[in-house]
DNA sequence: TAAAAATACTCCATAGGTATTTTAT
DNA sequence: ATAAAATACCTATGGAGTATTTTTA
């Protein structure tokens, strides 16, 4: 193997021509730099300076390895730096999953400026459904997941990185469609549309338990996996539902959406293993919680 | 800077993830290695393992240096090959001039032929008159010219490349054209046109002295720089001209060429100054001589 | 308590220094 | 004749070894 000091050695006479300037350029004697050039030289099997007791000149080979060198030291020079960068999360890679609700309030907005702050870091998205995302985080498979909480369960570190009220989807043929805000209890004899269960309890319990804090139980009509059919399904007039806020993005012919007095806020949060060690990851989180904190 | 020796040591145990296996297998014992992997750490001011005395694992920054490393180790291992394949001319540049005589003849075929021998040189092609050729050979801003032999001057290394006889164009209306062959002193009465002397002078020379041989001295109506110019006046039936064979490439209303009995040889050679160290350039000069010697 | 990494110290190989010779202009 | 590279020989730094201690699962 080429030993790099040589190459340190080579460059310096190649550049200067002269063994002796060499040598003081490199802080040492003349002799043992000729010898190590000779070592170099033998190593390789090849003359690498046609040389005279009064000039020095470059070979073939010679130019090649001078270019050859050049680069590897450079990029020798370049490794502490980019190793010092990737222990304070300046360079890396974070496995980022989300659900749809952050995808529709907070995603976009978060992974933009953290692409700013963080050029090259890179981003590894994925969507998943929050009890999903929790077994990837657990797995190791993500490094952070932005989702609701509640549905995180235990051994996880979050924090809250968006706040949204829960708002009322009615059919626009609703005798309440043109009211400007709403009192829960004015839907007390609505047929209601639920998340189901299992798939985000939080949403769900929330949802029951406003409806009870409002003093009437919810006429639950049917449970969807998706949000998104529930929206379809207020649009055909069937029941009404109460949604996070960040849904009204999803417009549709057939629904309004409208405000709740004391509506419930629903907290997204970044949440992530507390035995992870990826500085990125933690750059990313600390940097989704600022977020929040500022805006 | 970074020891190599110390990214060698860190490979392998970033990949045994076990100071003592990876001792071994680098032929040491385990203490110097731990020693070195903390001057590592020191160097970089950045942890590189996560170790107990049970568990030994990356961090972000050593799977960053590992990555690295690889990547350095690698090119550091290409280094001596292509060093060596640089001294035997199997790498490199040449810059080779070239007249347009050997454009018309062996030059597209040498090239196509070195290119397959020598995948690896950069061939770098530009035509030139053959004064300005040597020129360039003798100040170094070529290594090897295709010209013609007695263009060279001395102080130049030439060995044969190629050899055409001159041959014969005519007029299609002159009274000649039909023959199959001409000896050259049934044009004693017609007037030539040569190309000027002190453009090829070897060119110039060999038809005087051809005519002479053949027993006059000839009606030399002007003289033109170009090969092209002489056929363009020819076809209008002003003169006749004596070219070299490889001219007939260039086909034109109006000419007809025809070979000549007895006719001289041109020799086209390779030139290249003799203290060109340029292994390159002495693999195409000996490449382009064997050539000639093969077919 | 046992397996494995870290520390203490010892030794020698080799990188570098000084003195000198060789070489080419 | 002289400038500069090569050779001879010497010295000492630091890398590797052995023995031992520390650590944590």
């Amino acid at each position: 193997m080429l030993d790099v000091r040589q190459l340190h050695y080579f460059v310096a006479v190649a550049e200067t021509l002269h063994f002796g300037r060499a040598a003081a350029r490199l802080h040492m004697a003349q002799p043992p730099l000729s010898r190590h050039i000779a070592m170099l030289e033998q190593e390789l099997g090849v003359k690498l300076f046609e040389r005279t007791s009064r000039r020095v000149a470059l070979t073939a080979a010679g130019s090649q390895l001078l270019r050859d060198a050049y680069q590897l030291l450079a990029t020798l020079e370049e490794i502490p730096g980019r190793v010092r960068a990737t222990s304070r999360g300046l360079m890396g890679e974070v496995k980022v999953g989300f659900t749809m609700y952050a995808a529709n309030s907070v995603l976009p907005r978060l992974v933009r400026r953290f692409r700013e702050e963080y050029p090259a870091v890179e981003i590894v998205l994925r969507e998943g459904l929050p009890q999903q995302l929790v077994a990837e985080l657990l797995d190791n498979k993500l490094d952070v997941a932005i989702t609701i909480r509640g549905e995180t369960g235990f051994g996880l570190e979050t924090r809250i990185v968006w706040q949204e009220p829960l708002c009322v989807v009615l059919p626009e043929d609703h005798p309440r469609a043109e009211a400007a805000i709403l009192h829960l209890e004015e839907l007390r004899d609505d047929a209601f549309i639920l998340v189901s269960r299992d798939t985000t309890r939080v949403l769900h319990d929330m949802v029951v338990t406003s409806c009870r804090a409002a003093g009437f139980e919810p006429n639950v009509m049917l449970e969807t996996q998706l949000q998104q059919t529930i929206v379809s399904l207020v649009a055909e007039g069937l029941a009404v539902a109460l949604v996070p806020d960040s849904m009204r993005r999803v417009r549709m012919e057939g629904v309004v959406y409208l405000p709740l007095v004391d509506a419930p806020l629903i907290d997204q949060v970044v949440a992530l293993t507390p035995d992870n060690r990826n500085p990125s990851a933690l750059a990313m989180a600390e940097f989704a919680a600022s977020m929040s904190r500022d805006s």
